[in-house]
DNA sequence: GTATAAACTAAGCCTTGGCTAAATTATAAG
DNA sequence: CTTATAATTTAGCCAAGGCTTAGTTTATAC
């Protein structure tokens, strides 16, 4: 239970709640590049078509996020052209995917479901620090090692 | 690293993102009431200017997202009087601060600092379905009991 | 009891990220 | 090589959640 009678001080709260928010900013562009990334590997390149499917949105909200995406830098594409990752988008995709998976192998680890970790792991992974990610990777070490 | 040459499938991506932006939609009501809870407890009342403060935006911001909040029955307040919860409210907040608790206690509990799980409770805890909940509370239990 | 300060609201603007409907361009089929 | 289909873009709408600037209301101080 939170301490009676006692609340953060304002300004570091609303510090966190910011930083909150800031997180927020980044994440639908880390998903994107995490996706085309994705894509690119397996199927050799990324469509429009394939890249609204799998967000879950319409073609031309992937079209409008990735008209942004292109202007902040991390993607590249000519009009009717599959995407490209930018070497900045090609950085974000690769940071994005190892927090993705850090968070979802530590999710497992502790005993969550492979669809909940599966889940889980999409929401919580914009939202961890370098500081917990660590933490996180101990914990996988610790719970794969025990050979007794 | 994530199996080459395949791809989850592409419904089942997309609903999970879906499911992100659907928690996303209910993250300020919830900060919200869990804030507002605890100005209630312990200054007696919830201020607009405080509420502000801690949420880290500018009054005519708090107050908007305020009037959003009433429009949808989680606070009632007269114009230029203090704030109060409905049931609802209520509810949403006592969920919220357990959520948020659980998140927070955990975090600490697997090693993570005061501070750091203090802001990356902030995020995570919109994200924690259930089951991981309830995973979380056991390792609580066990990181706390060990006496050799 | 009236001035001044603080709290709150109103109005208006911006970006993001959803949507639909309609136009355009590429691709595939015949 | 033309036509039908699929992919993409354009245009326009909406809500959420930020902001600033200006106006009201309430509280405080003298």
């Amino acid at each position: 239970m939170r301490d009676e009678g006692k609340l953060p001080e304002a300004h570091e709260q609303a510090a966190r709640f910011t930083q909150v928010r800031e997180a927020h900013k980044t994440e639908a562009t880390e998903d994107y590049v995490e996706l085309i990334d994705d894509l690119i590997r397996v199927h050799g390149e990324a469509r429009l078509v394939d890249v609204a499917s799998r967000m879950g949105v319409t073609q031309p909200t992937a079209s409008k996020t990735l008209a942004r995406l292109q202007r902040d830098g991390f993607v590249n594409s000519e009009p009717y052209r599959s995407i490209f990752l930018t070497d900045q988008g090609k950085a974000l995709a690769t940071e994005s995917r190892l927090r993705h998976e850090i968070v979802f192998e530590f999710l497992l680890s502790i005993g969550v479901s492979h669809e909940t970790a599966t889940r889980d792991s999409e929401g919580m992974e914009h939202h961890v620090s370098e500081e917990t990610l660590k933490v996180f990777k101990k914990v996988i070490r610790q719970n794969s090692k025990p050979k007794p």
